[in-house]
RNA sequence: GGUGAUGUAGCUCAGUUGGUUAGAGCGGCGGAUUCAUAACCCGCAGGUCGGUGGUUCAAUUCCACCCAUCACCA
């Protein structure tokens, strides 16, 4: 197996509020995938950074009185602790708000605007005259003019599904100031999305995208490709454009390049990166972005236009999840069902989430439901009641028989021939991020290592004095153990470290499959992971409620 | 409204390139056991595979329409 370099990214959050459930599907997802990758030998890293600009940040700092530097300041340290303590571990976590982001984004624009996929074109756009801004689809609300229906977005009716131009609406307001707004005309700049037409479907047939995506992208080439506006009227928190006045750069356009700054900055910080090795067109480097399926468009069309657009290497993958519901719904915050990362952790283990996600995510754009009744049962089933009870029922033998030594052989060496067997099976799952099946395959394994030691019963053998017997079958079940802590380290960080300690044994890594663990000492057992108490669960979804009841202000709209 | 996706036992999900009795885990029920965080082991459980129609010798698996849910419409 050769060592593979892979660069992987999470979309970026967006700095303007806090991390959820929701959200954490695609970072414990990316993660996941990133710590095989690392357990397996492989160079791989891991970047991620704040989305910290736009219209949505700027007014949101505006209503908190903060300036929006120290706004997505603090929410960005939100981000990296909520992350760090879901055992999210990023090699490095940047902004798009930086020195970085501005050098790479202007180094983009200009090639772009060098190679002539710049136009320019003057557009009419709702402007609220008593704030002295555009206005964005979001920000103007007003009746719907195919329907008729009152107080619609103004990009879309959600009554009848109508889209249309903010200008359209009957009656139209500003968010802002309630005011009407008036149309004003000015003069934006536009990718040219088209003249990638051929290099996107060249990229497109090269594979890498799941079926679905594929088949979204298709739906958008039969459409036509048309321009792609990336230019906002100053007032705007973003970086303005050189050489173009009171015109800054769409948080659209900069926010992927966040990836390539997060790259950046560590790589300025490190010295041992070079830039051009995971950059330049014929870049060695596997490069993967893990997103949500609702900005497929953003990372399927716009973004591997860009890059080609402007002198850099395209990604080799854009992994597309779905959404988060629960208990079979939307997040609600009236249930109690929008809960907040930190919310999770003052009352659950986050490997318990871990664990129940990998269990659920496959390598498609399907939803996934977090059903609060079957994550207690599943995890305290599969963890706790399987897994870890192997390690549980075992290690008490090997103290009590043979002062914590284990045996100097394997008791059922056809056994630990079969559970390594099933490491290729298990490994191209991960790979193939069907995490599902990977942990279908594991629980297998577990279940076979239960039935094992049920079988020969050293408990039996230990009171019929058969201690030699029942040492070896224990120093069987263990290594069992270990290989299952092996399987599932990627999702169960946590769980593993302790594991090696009980071991006694440096970090596992996918190596170790091949080699048993024996004639030597552990240490006595501690629990390494404890049920979940249903208590807790019911006490999170009560602070959910509460949480949100005194959010009594209707939050402002993101996006 | 247009387009794409999803809809399988109480719950969460596999699966079927169309073909004899549709699978797993959990829950539930019965039994066994006591090493283990009341965990583990054995056995049982029958869901018209969202609905209607069509193609076919045969459809849950193909096609059409409908319903429900989700996403996108730059």
């Amino acid at each position: 197996m050769s060592t593979r370099q892979i660069l992987v990214t999470s979309a970026l959050p967006y700095a303007n509020g806090d991390i959820h459930l929701g959200h954490l599907v695609e970072y414990l997802q990316t993660d996941i995938w990133v710590r095989f990758q690392k357990l397996r030998g492989h160079d791989c890293l891991y970047l991620c950074a704040s989305d910290a600009h736009g219209t949505p940040i700027m007014l949101r700092a505006e209503q908190a009185g903060l300036t929006p530097e120290a706004l997505i300041e603090q929410v960005g340290a939100r981000h990296r602790q909520d992350f760090a303590e879901f055992l999210v571990e990023f090699d490095n976590f940047h902004s798009t708000h930086s020195p970085e982001n501005r050098e790479i984004v202007e180094r983009i624009y200009a090639a772009l605007d060098a190679g002539g996929h710049i136009a320019r074109r003057r557009i009419r756009q709702a402007y609220d005259e008593t704030r002295g801004m555009f206005l964005p689809d979001r920000f103007v609300r007003g009746t719907c003019p195919k329907c008729g229906a009152a107080d619609q977005y103004g990009d879309s009716c959600e009554v009848c599904g109508a889209t249309y131009a903010p200008t359209d609406l009957i009656d139209p307001r500003s968010v802002l100031s309630g005011t009407t707004p008036s149309v004003r005309e000015s003069e934006h700049l536009f990718f040219k999305l088209a003249d990638f037409g051929d290099m996107l479907r060249g990229w497109i047939d090269q594979g890498h995208l799941h079926p679905a995506v594929t088949a979204k992208l298709g739906e958008w080439f039969d459409a036509g490709l048309q321009d792609w506006d990336i230019s906002r009227d100053a007032p705007y928190f973003g970086f303005s454009i050189p050489g173009e006045p009171d015109k800054f750069f769409y948080v659209w356009l900069d926010a992927p390049v966040g990836y390539i700054a997060s790259f950046l900055d560590l790589a300025r910080r490190r010295g041992d990166l070079d830039f051009d090795t995971y950059w330049a067109p014929d870049s060695p480097v596997e490069l993967y972005h893990f997103i949500g399926k609702d900005i497929v468009y953003f990372h399927a069309l716009f973004w591997p236009a860009v890059l080609a657009g402007s002198g850099f290497r395209t990604p080799d993958g854009i992994f597309a999840h779905g959404f988060l519901t629960v208990n079979g719904q939307k997040m609600s915050k009236s249930r109690g069902t929008f809960i907040t990362a930190r919310s999770y952790l003052d009352h659950l283990d986050p490997e318990y989430l871990r664990y129940y996600y990998a269990a659920k995510l496959g390598p498609g754009v399907d939803d996934i439901d977090l059903n609060l009744d079957d994550f207690v049962a599943r995890v305290n089933a599969d963890l706790v009641g399987k897994v870890v009870n192997i390690a549980s029922r075992c290690a008490g033998f090997i103290h009590r028989l043979a002062e914590g030594r284990l045996a100097a052989a394997l008791h059922a060496p056809e056994l630990q021939e079969d559970f390594q067997a099933a490491a290729e099976s298990i490994a191209s799952a991960y790979e193939r991020r069907e995490f599902s099946r990977a942990m279908r395959e594991i629980m297998q394994l577990a279940d076979r290592a239960n039935q094992y030691i049920d079988q020969h019963k050293p408990w039996v053998l230990a009171r019929e004095g058969q201690t030699t017997e029942a040492v070896a079958v224990s120093t069987q079940g263990l290594n069992l153990f270990r290989l299952l802590m092996i399987f599932l380290k990627p999702v169960l960080p946590g769980v593993a470290q302790a594991s090696e300690t009980l071991l006694q044994v440096p970090p596992l890594g996918w190596t170790d499959l091949s080699t048993p663990l024996l004639d030597r000492e552990i240490q006595p057992f501690s629990p390494l992971l404890s049920r979940i108490e249903p208590a807790r669960v019911e006490a999170l979804v009560e602070a959910a409620k509460t949480a949100a009841a005194a959010a009594a202000n209707p939050d402002a709209t993101s996006g």
